[in-house]
DNA sequence: TCTGGGGTCCTAGGACCC
DNA sequence: TCTGGGGTCCTAGGACCC
Protein backbone atom coordinates (compact mmCIF):
# COMPACT_ATOMS: atom_id res chain seq x y z
CA UNK A 1 0.00 0.00 0.00
CA UNK A 2 2.83 2.61 0.66
CA UNK A 3 4.62 2.10 -2.29
CA UNK A 4 2.80 4.46 -5.17
CA UNK A 5 3.12 7.70 -3.80
CA UNK A 6 4.57 9.56 -5.83
CA UNK A 7 6.83 12.51 -4.40
CA UNK A 8 5.28 15.97 -5.29
CA UNK A 9 1.90 15.07 -6.72
CA UNK A 10 -0.93 16.28 -4.40
CA UNK A 11 -2.90 13.90 -6.43
CA UNK A 12 -2.29 10.33 -4.41
CA UNK A 13 -4.96 10.63 -1.70
CA UNK A 14 -7.41 7.86 -3.49
CA UNK A 15 -5.19 5.19 -1.81
CA UNK A 16 -5.40 7.12 1.39
CA UNK A 17 -1.97 7.73 2.07
CA UNK A 18 -1.51 11.42 2.34
CA UNK A 19 -4.22 12.04 4.75
CA UNK A 20 -4.16 15.00 6.67
CA UNK A 21 -5.04 14.24 10.58
CA UNK A 22 -4.88 16.60 13.36
CA UNK A 23 -4.64 16.07 16.97
CA UNK A 24 -5.99 18.87 19.33
CA UNK A 25 -4.46 18.85 22.81
CA UNK A 26 -5.61 21.08 25.35
CA UNK A 27 -2.92 22.85 27.19
CA UNK A 28 -3.24 22.06 30.65
CA UNK A 29 -7.10 21.68 30.37
CA UNK A 30 -8.07 22.19 33.86
CA UNK A 31 -5.79 25.11 35.05
CA UNK A 32 -6.87 26.98 31.58
CA UNK A 33 -10.66 26.13 32.31
CA UNK A 34 -10.14 27.51 35.88
CA UNK A 35 -8.27 30.70 34.48
CA UNK A 36 -11.39 31.09 32.30
CA UNK A 37 -13.94 31.74 34.92
CA UNK A 38 -11.11 33.10 36.95
CA UNK A 39 -9.20 35.45 34.98
CA UNK A 40 -7.00 36.76 37.68
CA UNK A 41 -5.45 33.53 37.63
CA UNK A 42 -3.61 34.27 34.28
CA UNK A 43 -0.25 34.03 34.44
CA UNK A 44 -0.36 32.57 37.81
CA UNK A 45 1.09 29.11 39.06
CA UNK A 46 -1.97 27.21 39.09
CA UNK A 47 -2.28 23.35 40.42
CA UNK A 48 -5.90 21.72 40.48
CA UNK A 49 -6.38 18.43 42.31
CA UNK A 50 -7.98 15.05 41.88
CA UNK A 51 -9.71 14.32 45.30
CA UNK A 52 -8.58 17.41 46.82
CA UNK A 53 -10.12 20.00 48.99
CA UNK A 54 -9.50 23.39 49.82
CA UNK A 55 -6.70 23.70 52.15
CA UNK A 56 -5.98 19.90 52.67
CA UNK A 57 -3.08 18.38 52.11
CA UNK A 58 -4.15 14.88 50.19
CA UNK A 59 -5.01 14.57 47.12
CA UNK A 60 -3.17 14.24 43.62
CA UNK A 61 -2.51 16.77 40.48
CA UNK A 62 -4.72 16.40 37.99
CA UNK A 63 -3.52 19.49 36.32
CA UNK A 64 -0.65 21.53 36.44
CA UNK A 65 0.06 25.42 34.52
CA UNK A 66 3.01 25.40 32.72
CA UNK A 67 4.26 28.22 35.34
CA UNK A 68 3.55 25.62 38.36
CA UNK A 69 5.60 22.96 36.39
CA UNK A 70 8.35 25.08 36.34
CA UNK A 71 8.55 24.52 40.15
CA UNK A 72 8.53 20.90 39.28
CA UNK A 73 5.13 20.33 40.01
CA UNK A 74 3.91 17.26 37.65
CA UNK A 75 0.84 15.77 36.45
CA UNK A 76 -0.41 12.40 39.14
CA UNK A 77 1.93 14.09 42.10
CA UNK A 78 0.47 13.93 45.23
CA UNK A 79 -0.48 16.94 46.95
CA UNK A 80 1.76 17.44 49.42
CA UNK A 81 4.46 16.71 47.20
CA UNK A 82 4.09 19.67 45.37
CA UNK A 83 2.93 21.82 48.18
CA UNK A 84 6.43 21.25 48.56
CA UNK A 85 7.37 22.65 45.65
CA UNK A 86 5.24 24.84 45.64
CA UNK A 87 3.85 26.35 48.61
CA UNK A 88 -0.07 27.17 48.35
CA UNK A 89 -0.68 31.21 47.78
CA UNK A 90 -3.30 31.10 50.75
CA UNK A 91 -0.01 30.21 52.75
CA UNK A 92 1.52 33.49 51.91
CA UNK A 93 0.91 35.60 54.71
CA UNK A 94 3.09 38.69 54.26
CA UNK A 95 2.94 39.47 58.33
CA UNK A 96 4.40 36.02 58.93
CA UNK A 97 7.46 35.43 58.79
CA UNK A 98 7.97 32.02 58.40
CA UNK A 99 5.18 31.94 55.13
CA UNK A 100 6.39 31.50 51.73
CA UNK A 101 7.32 33.71 49.44
CA UNK A 102 3.72 35.01 47.84
CA UNK A 103 5.86 34.98 44.53
CA UNK A 104 6.83 31.80 45.00
CA UNK A 105 3.54 30.45 45.44
CA UNK A 106 0.78 29.10 43.82
CA UNK A 107 -3.04 28.52 43.51
CA UNK A 108 -4.14 25.13 44.37
CA UNK A 109 -8.06 24.62 43.16
CA UNK A 110 -10.13 21.21 43.54
CA UNK A 111 -10.88 19.38 40.20
CA UNK A 112 -14.34 20.61 39.21
CA UNK A 113 -15.34 18.27 36.30
CA UNK A 114 -18.71 19.31 35.00
CA UNK A 115 -17.16 22.52 34.71
CA UNK A 116 -14.60 21.47 32.29
CA UNK A 117 -16.85 19.39 30.37
CA UNK A 118 -18.91 22.81 29.78
CA UNK A 119 -15.54 24.24 28.41
CA UNK A 120 -14.97 20.95 26.24
CA UNK A 121 -18.53 21.06 25.27
CA UNK A 122 -17.55 24.14 22.95
CA UNK A 123 -14.27 22.97 22.41
CA UNK A 124 -16.33 20.39 20.52
CA UNK A 125 -18.56 22.06 18.92
CA UNK A 126 -15.86 24.01 16.75
CA UNK A 127 -14.31 20.85 16.08
CA UNK A 128 -16.91 18.90 14.58
CA UNK A 129 -17.30 21.80 12.28
CA UNK A 130 -13.63 21.99 11.55
CA UNK A 131 -13.79 17.91 10.54
CA UNK A 132 -14.56 15.54 7.88
CA UNK A 133 -14.49 12.74 11.30
CA UNK A 134 -14.04 13.21 14.90
CA UNK A 135 -12.38 11.34 17.36
CA UNK A 136 -12.63 12.48 20.52
CA UNK A 137 -10.10 10.44 22.89
CA UNK A 138 -10.70 12.22 26.49
CA UNK A 139 -12.37 15.41 27.42
CA UNK A 140 -9.30 17.53 26.34
CA UNK A 141 -8.13 15.38 23.33
CA UNK A 142 -9.33 14.70 20.26
CA UNK A 143 -8.03 13.63 16.15
CA UNK A 144 -9.53 14.96 13.29
CA UNK A 145 -9.68 13.71 9.88
CA UNK A 146 -9.41 17.08 7.61
CA UNK A 147 -8.62 14.99 4.49
CA UNK A 148 -11.70 16.30 2.38
CA UNK A 149 -11.27 20.04 3.80
CA UNK A 150 -7.68 20.91 2.67
CA UNK A 151 -4.73 19.48 1.72
CA UNK A 152 -0.69 19.09 1.71
CA UNK A 153 -0.18 21.37 -1.02
CA UNK A 154 2.04 24.62 -0.40
CA UNK A 155 -0.03 27.43 0.15
CA UNK A 156 -0.24 30.09 -2.54
CA UNK A 157 0.67 29.74 -6.10
CA UNK A 158 2.78 26.49 -5.26
CA UNK A 159 1.19 23.74 -6.51
CA UNK A 160 0.61 23.14 -10.18
CA UNK A 161 -2.90 21.92 -9.56
CA UNK A 162 -3.59 24.68 -8.16
CA UNK A 163 -2.94 26.83 -11.45
CA UNK A 164 -7.04 27.50 -12.13
CA UNK A 165 -7.68 27.58 -8.03
CA UNK A 166 -7.96 30.56 -6.12
CA UNK A 167 -5.33 30.74 -3.30
CA UNK A 168 -7.74 30.03 -0.35
CA UNK A 169 -8.48 33.09 1.98
CA UNK A 170 -7.01 31.64 5.06
CA UNK A 171 -3.55 31.07 4.07
CA UNK A 172 -3.64 34.74 2.99
CA UNK A 173 -2.43 36.13 6.32
CA UNK A 174 1.40 35.54 6.14
CA UNK A 175 4.56 34.67 4.56
CA UNK A 176 3.47 31.61 2.99
CA UNK A 177 6.79 30.20 1.07
CA UNK A 178 6.66 26.90 2.95
CA UNK A 179 3.77 26.79 4.36
CA UNK A 180 0.96 23.83 3.34
CA UNK A 181 -2.82 24.75 2.92
CA UNK A 182 -2.99 22.41 5.79
CA UNK A 183 -1.15 24.23 8.21
CA UNK A 184 -3.39 27.12 7.20
CA UNK A 185 -6.01 25.22 8.16
CA UNK A 186 -4.58 23.76 11.72
CA UNK A 187 -4.06 27.55 12.39
CA UNK A 188 -7.55 28.66 11.46
CA UNK A 189 -9.01 25.68 13.72
CA UNK A 190 -6.74 26.62 16.52
CA UNK A 191 -7.97 30.43 16.41
CA UNK A 192 -11.33 28.93 16.96
CA UNK A 193 -10.68 27.48 19.55
CA UNK A 194 -9.31 30.25 21.44
CA UNK A 195 -11.60 32.36 20.08
CA UNK A 196 -14.72 30.77 20.73
CA UNK A 197 -14.36 28.45 23.78
CA UNK A 198 -11.44 30.82 25.12
CA UNK A 199 -8.78 28.17 26.37
CA UNK A 200 -5.56 27.34 24.48
CA UNK A 201 -4.99 24.19 22.40
CA UNK A 202 -1.92 22.63 20.70
CA UNK A 203 -2.03 21.22 17.41
CA UNK A 204 -0.20 17.89 15.47
CA UNK A 205 -0.55 17.95 11.87
CA UNK A 206 0.25 14.82 10.11
CA UNK A 207 -0.37 12.28 7.48
CA UNK A 208 -1.50 9.83 10.24
CA UNK A 209 -2.61 9.84 13.93
CA UNK A 210 0.54 8.31 15.58
CA UNK A 211 2.38 10.83 14.00
CA UNK A 212 -0.16 13.71 14.91
CA UNK A 213 -0.07 12.52 18.27
CA UNK A 214 3.50 13.45 19.05
CA UNK A 215 3.56 16.73 16.64
CA UNK A 216 1.12 18.31 19.26
CA UNK A 217 3.39 17.31 21.91
CA UNK A 218 5.89 18.42 20.55
CA UNK A 219 5.65 22.46 21.22
CA UNK A 220 3.58 22.61 23.71
CA UNK A 221 1.94 25.14 25.12
CA UNK A 222 0.33 26.85 22.03
CA UNK A 223 1.68 25.19 19.36
CA UNK A 224 1.27 24.38 16.24
CA UNK A 225 3.59 21.39 14.26
CA UNK A 226 3.07 20.47 10.94
CA UNK A 227 4.65 17.32 9.72
CA UNK A 228 4.04 16.76 5.71
CA UNK A 229 4.46 13.19 4.25
CA UNK A 230 7.83 13.57 3.21
CA UNK A 231 9.29 14.44 6.31
CA UNK A 232 7.53 12.03 9.10
CA UNK A 233 10.53 9.85 9.29
CA UNK A 234 13.11 12.54 10.05
CA UNK A 235 10.51 14.14 12.49
CA UNK A 236 10.59 11.13 14.82
CA UNK A 237 13.73 9.47 14.30
CA UNK A 238 15.75 12.04 17.10
CA UNK A 239 13.27 11.38 19.60
CA UNK A 240 13.28 9.24 22.80
CA UNK A 241 11.23 5.93 22.56
CA UNK A 242 9.17 6.98 25.28
CA UNK A 243 7.81 9.91 23.35
CA UNK A 244 5.85 7.74 21.06
CA UNK A 245 2.40 6.81 21.63
CA UNK A 246 1.89 3.42 23.58
CA UNK A 247 5.35 3.27 25.00
CA UNK A 248 5.08 3.79 28.74
CA UNK A 249 8.09 3.08 31.42
CA UNK A 250 8.06 -0.86 31.52
CA UNK A 251 8.23 -0.97 27.84
CA UNK A 252 11.10 2.06 27.60
CA UNK A 253 12.74 -0.10 29.95
CA UNK A 254 12.85 -3.53 28.05
CA UNK A 255 13.57 -1.50 25.17
CA UNK A 256 16.41 0.19 26.22
CA UNK A 257 18.15 -3.49 27.74
CA UNK A 258 17.86 -4.00 23.83
CA UNK A 259 19.97 -0.78 22.63
CA UNK A 260 17.03 0.82 21.33
CA UNK A 261 16.64 4.80 22.52
CA UNK A 262 15.27 6.52 20.33
CA UNK A 263 12.53 6.04 17.35
CA UNK A 264 15.01 5.76 14.91
CA UNK A 265 16.97 2.99 16.68
CA UNK A 266 13.18 1.15 17.12
CA UNK A 267 12.33 1.96 13.22
CA UNK A 268 15.87 0.17 12.42
CA UNK A 269 15.35 -2.54 14.82
CA UNK A 270 13.99 -6.46 13.60
CA UNK A 271 10.66 -6.77 14.47
CA UNK A 272 11.10 -10.12 14.72
CA UNK A 273 13.24 -9.54 17.58
CA UNK A 274 10.55 -6.93 18.83
CA UNK A 275 7.82 -9.25 18.43
CA UNK A 276 10.03 -11.59 20.52
CA UNK A 277 10.31 -9.02 23.63
CA UNK A 278 6.97 -7.41 23.57
CA UNK A 279 4.65 -9.78 21.74
CA UNK A 280 2.41 -8.43 19.27
CA UNK A 281 2.97 -5.08 20.12
CA UNK A 282 6.45 -4.90 19.15
CA UNK A 283 5.74 -4.82 15.63
CA UNK A 284 2.92 -2.42 15.60
CA UNK A 285 5.50 0.12 17.69
CA UNK A 286 8.11 -0.71 15.18
CA UNK A 287 5.46 0.91 12.66
CA UNK A 288 5.11 3.80 14.43
CA UNK A 289 8.00 4.56 15.04
CA UNK A 290 8.45 4.83 11.28
CA UNK A 291 5.78 6.63 11.29
CA UNK A 292 3.96 3.93 9.42
CA UNK A 293 0.28 3.73 10.94
CA UNK A 294 -2.89 3.25 8.36
CA UNK A 295 -5.64 3.52 11.44
CA UNK A 296 -8.26 5.44 10.62
CA UNK A 297 -9.82 8.05 12.69
CA UNK A 298 -12.78 6.83 13.50
CA UNK A 299 -15.82 8.56 15.80
CA UNK A 300 -16.01 7.58 18.98
CA UNK A 301 -17.33 4.06 20.00
CA UNK A 302 -19.23 3.20 22.43
CA UNK A 303 -17.98 2.54 26.25
CA UNK A 304 -16.86 -0.98 27.06
CA UNK A 305 -17.01 -0.94 30.63
CA UNK A 306 -17.90 1.53 33.35
CA UNK A 307 -16.38 2.35 36.44
CA UNK A 308 -16.33 3.83 39.83
CA UNK A 309 -13.78 3.91 42.47
CA UNK A 310 -12.82 5.43 45.83
CA UNK A 311 -9.42 5.60 48.58
CA UNK A 312 -10.14 4.77 51.76
CA UNK A 313 -7.44 5.21 54.61
CA UNK A 314 -6.23 1.37 54.11
CA UNK A 315 -8.78 -0.53 56.87
CA UNK A 316 -10.07 -4.21 57.52
CA UNK A 317 -13.11 -3.00 58.48
CA UNK A 318 -16.39 -5.02 57.00
CA UNK A 319 -18.85 -2.36 57.47
CA UNK A 320 -16.16 0.24 55.74
CA UNK A 321 -15.73 -1.52 52.99
CA UNK A 322 -19.57 -3.03 52.20
CA UNK A 323 -20.05 0.62 52.76
CA UNK A 324 -17.61 1.62 50.48
CA UNK A 325 -18.90 -0.73 47.38
CA UNK A 326 -22.50 -0.02 48.30
CA UNK A 327 -22.36 3.15 47.12
CA UNK A 328 -19.88 3.04 44.00
CA UNK A 329 -22.38 0.01 43.38
CA UNK A 330 -25.53 2.09 43.14
CA UNK A 331 -23.35 5.17 41.36
CA UNK A 332 -22.17 2.54 38.71
CA UNK A 333 -25.88 1.19 38.10
CA UNK A 334 -26.74 4.30 38.07
CA UNK A 335 -24.54 5.65 35.38
CA UNK A 336 -25.13 2.38 33.17
CA UNK A 337 -28.89 3.40 33.35
CA UNK A 338 -28.53 7.03 32.51
CA UNK A 339 -26.68 5.40 29.78
CA UNK A 340 -29.07 3.30 28.46
CA UNK A 341 -26.59 0.36 28.17
CA UNK A 342 -27.29 -3.29 30.20
CA UNK A 343 -24.25 -4.87 31.60
CA UNK A 344 -23.71 -9.02 31.77
CA UNK A 345 -20.73 -8.60 34.31
CA UNK A 346 -19.62 -7.45 37.44
CA UNK A 347 -16.55 -6.77 38.71
CA UNK A 348 -15.02 -5.41 41.94
CA UNK A 349 -11.46 -4.17 42.60
CA UNK A 350 -9.44 -4.40 45.72
CA UNK A 351 -6.17 -2.66 46.03
CA UNK A 352 -3.98 -3.97 49.20
CA UNK A 353 -1.18 -2.12 50.93
CA UNK A 354 1.34 -1.45 49.20
CA UNK A 355 -0.21 -1.78 45.84
CA UNK A 356 -1.79 -4.75 45.17
CA UNK A 357 -4.38 -4.69 43.01
CA UNK A 358 -6.95 -7.60 42.67
CA UNK A 359 -9.88 -7.75 40.50
CA UNK A 360 -12.71 -10.31 40.53
CA UNK A 361 -15.33 -10.44 38.05
CA UNK A 362 -18.95 -12.68 37.68
CA UNK A 363 -20.64 -12.90 34.50
CA UNK A 364 -24.61 -13.20 34.53
CA UNK A 365 -26.55 -15.60 32.12
CA UNK A 366 -27.75 -12.36 30.20
CA UNK A 367 -27.09 -8.50 30.31
CA UNK A 368 -29.25 -6.63 32.99
CA UNK A 369 -29.93 -3.12 34.12
CA UNK A 370 -30.76 -3.99 37.79
CA UNK A 371 -28.85 -2.00 40.56
CA UNK A 372 -29.86 -4.51 43.27
CA UNK A 373 -27.91 -7.36 41.86
CA UNK A 374 -24.73 -5.52 41.04
CA UNK A 375 -24.89 -4.81 45.13
CA UNK A 376 -25.33 -8.61 45.85
CA UNK A 377 -22.77 -9.40 43.17
CA UNK A 378 -20.10 -6.86 44.77
CA UNK A 379 -20.70 -8.13 48.07
CA UNK A 380 -20.44 -11.33 47.19
CA UNK A 381 -17.16 -10.43 45.36
CA UNK A 382 -15.70 -8.65 48.06
CA UNK A 383 -16.40 -11.64 50.56
CA UNK A 384 -12.83 -12.64 49.50
CA UNK A 385 -11.47 -9.98 50.65
CA UNK A 386 -13.39 -9.77 53.97
CA UNK A 387 -10.26 -10.03 55.97
CA UNK A 388 -7.75 -7.79 54.03
CA UNK A 389 -7.05 -4.48 54.44
CA UNK A 390 -7.78 -2.11 51.32
CA UNK A 391 -6.69 1.08 50.58
CA UNK A 392 -9.25 1.65 47.24
CA UNK A 393 -12.49 -0.10 45.89
CA UNK A 394 -13.67 -0.32 42.80
CA UNK A 395 -16.96 -1.57 40.95
CA UNK A 396 -17.46 -2.11 37.20
CA UNK A 397 -20.00 -3.30 34.79
CA UNK A 398 -18.55 -4.55 31.57
CA UNK A 399 -19.55 -6.70 28.84
CA UNK A 400 -22.34 -3.59 28.21
CA UNK A 401 -25.16 -4.28 25.61
CA UNK A 402 -26.48 -0.52 24.38
CA UNK A 403 -28.98 -2.78 22.26
CA UNK A 404 -32.44 -1.75 23.82
CA UNK A 405 -31.51 1.81 22.38
CA UNK A 406 -31.67 2.92 18.86
CA UNK A 407 -29.49 0.28 18.23
CA UNK A 408 -32.04 -2.35 18.24
CA UNK A 409 -31.51 -3.82 14.81
CA UNK A 410 -28.11 -5.60 16.42
CA UNK A 411 -31.08 -7.44 18.35
CA UNK A 412 -32.19 -8.79 14.81
CA UNK A 413 -29.08 -10.63 14.40
CA UNK A 414 -29.48 -14.61 14.44
CA UNK A 415 -29.11 -15.11 18.65
CA UNK A 416 -25.49 -16.34 19.39
CA UNK A 417 -23.54 -15.36 16.14
CA UNK A 418 -22.20 -12.76 19.03
CA UNK A 419 -19.82 -10.57 17.04
CA UNK A 420 -22.54 -7.50 16.12
CA UNK A 421 -19.74 -7.08 13.59
CA UNK A 422 -19.21 -3.57 12.29
CA UNK A 423 -21.15 -3.80 8.90
CA UNK A 424 -24.05 -2.01 9.51
CA UNK A 425 -23.65 -0.60 12.57
CA UNK A 426 -24.23 2.71 11.68
CA UNK A 427 -25.18 4.31 15.45
CA UNK A 428 -28.75 3.99 15.28
CA UNK A 429 -29.50 6.67 12.60
CA UNK A 430 -31.04 3.81 9.93
CA UNK A 431 -33.91 1.55 12.11
CA UNK A 432 -36.60 3.66 11.41
CA UNK A 433 -38.53 -0.01 13.74
CA UNK A 434 -36.55 0.66 16.24
CA UNK A 435 -39.35 -0.15 19.07
CA UNK A 436 -40.26 -2.97 17.16
CA UNK A 437 -37.31 -4.65 16.58
CA UNK A 438 -36.44 -4.05 20.04
CA UNK A 439 -39.48 -6.02 21.75
CA UNK A 440 -38.89 -8.84 19.38
CA UNK A 441 -35.56 -8.98 20.47
CA UNK A 442 -36.57 -9.06 23.86
CA UNK A 443 -39.61 -11.21 23.61
CA UNK A 444 -38.34 -14.03 21.17
CA UNK A 445 -35.68 -14.15 23.98
CA UNK A 446 -34.23 -16.90 22.16
CA UNK A 447 -31.14 -14.80 22.24
CA UNK A 448 -31.22 -15.01 25.83
CA UNK A 449 -31.97 -19.08 25.69
CA UNK A 450 -28.76 -19.71 24.16
CA UNK A 451 -26.79 -17.30 25.93
CA UNK A 452 -28.85 -18.80 29.57
CA UNK A 453 -27.40 -22.20 28.35
CA UNK A 454 -23.79 -21.66 27.45
CA UNK A 455 -23.41 -19.29 30.78
CA UNK A 456 -26.28 -20.41 33.35
CA UNK A 457 -25.66 -23.50 33.96
CA UNK A 458 -22.94 -24.19 36.78
CA UNK A 459 -24.75 -23.86 40.03
CA UNK A 460 -23.07 -22.15 42.00
CA UNK A 461 -24.95 -18.77 40.07
CA UNK A 462 -28.19 -20.29 40.68
CA UNK A 463 -28.89 -17.22 43.12
CA UNK A 464 -27.38 -14.67 40.73
CA UNK A 465 -29.10 -16.74 37.48
CA UNK A 466 -32.40 -16.48 39.70
CA UNK A 467 -32.46 -12.34 39.95
CA UNK A 468 -30.81 -12.12 36.61
CA UNK A 469 -34.03 -13.70 35.13
CA UNK A 470 -36.06 -11.69 37.06
CA UNK A 471 -34.26 -8.78 36.06
CA UNK A 472 -34.49 -10.23 32.14
CA UNK A 473 -38.30 -9.44 32.81
CA UNK A 474 -38.01 -6.25 34.04
CA UNK A 475 -35.75 -4.80 31.44
CA UNK A 476 -38.32 -6.33 28.88
CA UNK A 477 -40.40 -3.67 30.02
CA UNK A 478 -37.55 -0.99 30.15
CA UNK A 479 -36.70 -1.55 26.93
CA UNK A 480 -39.86 0.23 25.76
CA UNK A 481 -39.05 3.42 27.26
CA UNK A 482 -35.61 3.12 27.24
CA UNK A 483 -35.50 5.31 24.12
CA UNK A 484 -34.19 8.56 25.82
CA UNK A 485 -30.50 6.75 25.91
CA UNK A 486 -28.71 7.92 23.12
CA UNK A 487 -30.07 11.49 24.03
CA UNK A 488 -26.98 11.68 26.27
CA UNK A 489 -24.76 10.93 23.45
CA UNK A 490 -23.55 14.39 23.28
C1' DT B 1 2.35 9.53 52.70
C1' DC B 2 0.52 6.77 50.49
C1' DT B 3 -0.03 6.73 43.41
C1' DG B 4 -6.51 9.85 42.01
C1' DG B 5 -9.88 7.93 38.98
C1' DG B 6 -11.67 6.79 34.53
C1' DG B 7 -10.83 4.10 30.74
C1' DT B 8 -8.68 0.67 26.62
C1' DC B 9 -6.34 -3.27 24.85
C1' DC B 10 -3.59 -7.47 25.27
C1' DT B 11 -2.18 -11.96 27.15
C1' DA B 12 -2.23 -16.24 29.62
C1' DG B 13 -4.53 -19.99 31.45
C1' DG B 14 -8.59 -22.82 32.42
C1' DA B 15 -13.18 -24.75 31.33
C1' DC B 16 -15.82 -26.58 28.05
C1' DC B 17 -17.41 -28.11 23.51
C1' DC B 18 -17.07 -30.75 19.25
C1' DT C 1 -4.48 -46.07 22.67
C1' DC C 2 -2.20 -41.41 21.43
C1' DT C 3 -3.43 -37.38 24.45
C1' DG C 4 -5.44 -34.69 19.52
C1' DG C 5 -6.73 -30.42 17.87
C1' DG C 6 -9.67 -26.25 17.10
C1' DG C 7 -12.61 -22.96 18.91
C1' DT C 8 -15.05 -19.96 22.29
C1' DC C 9 -15.87 -17.91 26.64
C1' DC C 10 -14.39 -16.42 31.01
C1' DT C 11 -11.26 -14.57 34.56
C1' DA C 12 -7.20 -12.17 36.24
C1' DG C 13 -3.54 -9.33 35.65
C1' DG C 14 -0.52 -5.99 33.28
C1' DA C 15 0.68 -1.99 30.50
C1' DC C 16 -0.72 2.13 28.97
C1' DC C 17 -3.35 6.46 28.31
C1' DC C 18 -5.29 11.02 29.98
Amino acid sequence: MAGGTLPGTATDEAGGSDRVVFHVDMDCFYASCERLRRPELAGEPVVVGMGYEDGETIGAVATASYEARAFGVESAMPIFEALDLLPRRADADPEDPDAPDPEAAGRYLPVDLDFYKEVAGDVKAVLRDCADTLREVSVDEAYLDVTDRTAWDAAGAGAAADAAEDPPPSAAAGPAEARTLAEGYARHVKERIEREAGVPASVGVAPNMSTAKVASDADKPDGLVVVPPGSVESFLAPLSTAEIHGIGPVTERTLAEMGIETAADLAAADPDGLADELGERGPELHRRARGDDDREVTPTGLPKSLSRESSLSPTADGETKRETVSALAADVARRARERGCLYRTIGIKAVEPPYDVNTRARSLSGPVDDPDLVESVAFDLLAEFADDRVRKLGVRVSNLDFAESDQATLGGFEPGDGEGTGGGRSDGVSDRDGATEARSAATDGDGGKLTDWVGGEPTAAASVGDDAEESEARRATERDDGQASLGDWE
